[in-house]
DNA sequence: CGGTAAGTACACAGGCCGGTGTATATAACG
DNA sequence: CGTTATATACACCGGCCTGTGTACTTACCG
């Protein structure tokens, strides 16, 4: 009993520490926030020394950075990437609400967030932000020129900021404003699309 | 020179300690951020004692509510009160940027701003953030009605949401997005007004 | 088994922050 | 004039923050 039981099972934490730091930096960051956040609840929470922490990361600056880097875990895809959908559907698939079986409101874009919280443009995790943000309307344009739209990149770009003002006013408002988003989309796309050949009811 | 040079010119600061405060606040807030604003530096700009501050505000977090409270100067009436635009346009006008003279992108909305960074929806800053959210909402939703919408709630929550897109979305991609909202806007107004009756083009 | 990389415990520095105490000065008003 | 409200200078407190120094322990890997 020197200095044993160290983990709860008395299992050291061990090896994993990054992805731990980097867990709970998307639980802490989410709950409250990056300024909020001290290093010290951070590594309470992922179970790993400060130093480790530091180790790892030069600074919070640069864990921010990580944090926003590891975010879309395959979002982007699970939207985009779907051959059952067609184009039209797909792009209105961007609109969903990600398993809203409780009344949590959809979180706070991460990115947004990041980029109000750190508040210089010039801050890595900003200049990732804004990149990440281009190329959800990049491919957002794409999708909007497979199905056919006229202005393809017109709509790309006005349906990524339909998804900012949604997650936005999600937030300041506290209520869930991603299906109000949705029902301009669904014109948007309507309005961009012309009468196409044979293709389904478009009357309504 | 016992104690005289307080002022720039020889002249205290004097009376207007609270406006002086206020003023800052809004200079400062906007251009740092709320938390990376100190009183301190706060105080300096405002010309005003630390004392003198916390003798006029509780708190910060009462400053900042205040701050807020305070922010629309007409803002809202120079857009809605304009009986020299029809409806229509006025609901158009609510996406015109105000002095666009140099490529000064708009500033973030305060609201917004204050709710991300706050991070708490109990905060008074943020509960106010979301009661002058619902008043534009229902200001737009009114001028709908009166334009003759069909829906003029759902007008008037889709243009919110599209002044809050365009409100996050230049700040993350640093670039302004208004233009698009209000492109936006425009399809929305024309597809919600039913086809009056002299009306001008509506082909286009 | 032995070496090295990874992790740990813990204290502490230095800075900024929100907020206060105290004693003083000055403008406004009756 | 005298009172009172307003503002001032300035030091200071406790707390939290990011970040580091040091000595130690553990896990993995050849």
């Amino acid at each position: 009993m020197t200095e044993l039981e160290k983990g709860p099972q008395g299992r050291r934490r061990g090896r994993g520490a990054r992805e731990r730091i980097l867990g709970a930096s998307r639980q802490l960051f989410r709950d409250q926030g990056i300024n909020r956040t001290g290093m010290d609840q951070l590594c309470a929470v992922a179970q790993v020394s400060k130093r480790t922490a530091y180790q790892h990361f030069a600074s919070k600056d640069e864990l921010v950075t990580e944090y926003l880097r590891r975010f879309d875990p395959g979002t982007m895809s699970a939207v985009f990437d779907r051959p059952d959908l067609a184009p039209r559907e797909r792009l209105l698939a961007a609109f969903e609400l990600p398993a809203s079986g409780t009344q949590e409101l959809t979180p706070m874009c991460p990115y947004i967030a990041a980029a109000v919280e750190l508040h210089d443009p010039r801050h890595p995790a900003s200049q990732y932000a804004r990149d990440y943000k281009q190329a959800i309307a990049a491919r957002l344009a794409d999708t909007a020129r497979e199905a056919g739209a006229t202005h393809p990149e017109q709509l790309g770009e006005q349906l990524a900021l339909l998804l900012d003002g949604a997650a936005a006013r999600t937030r300041v408002m506290n209520t869930e404003s991603f299906p109000t988003a949705a029902a301009i989309a669904a014109v948007l796309i309507d309005n961009a699309i012309p009468a196409t050949t044979g293709d389904e009811d478009r009357s309504r």
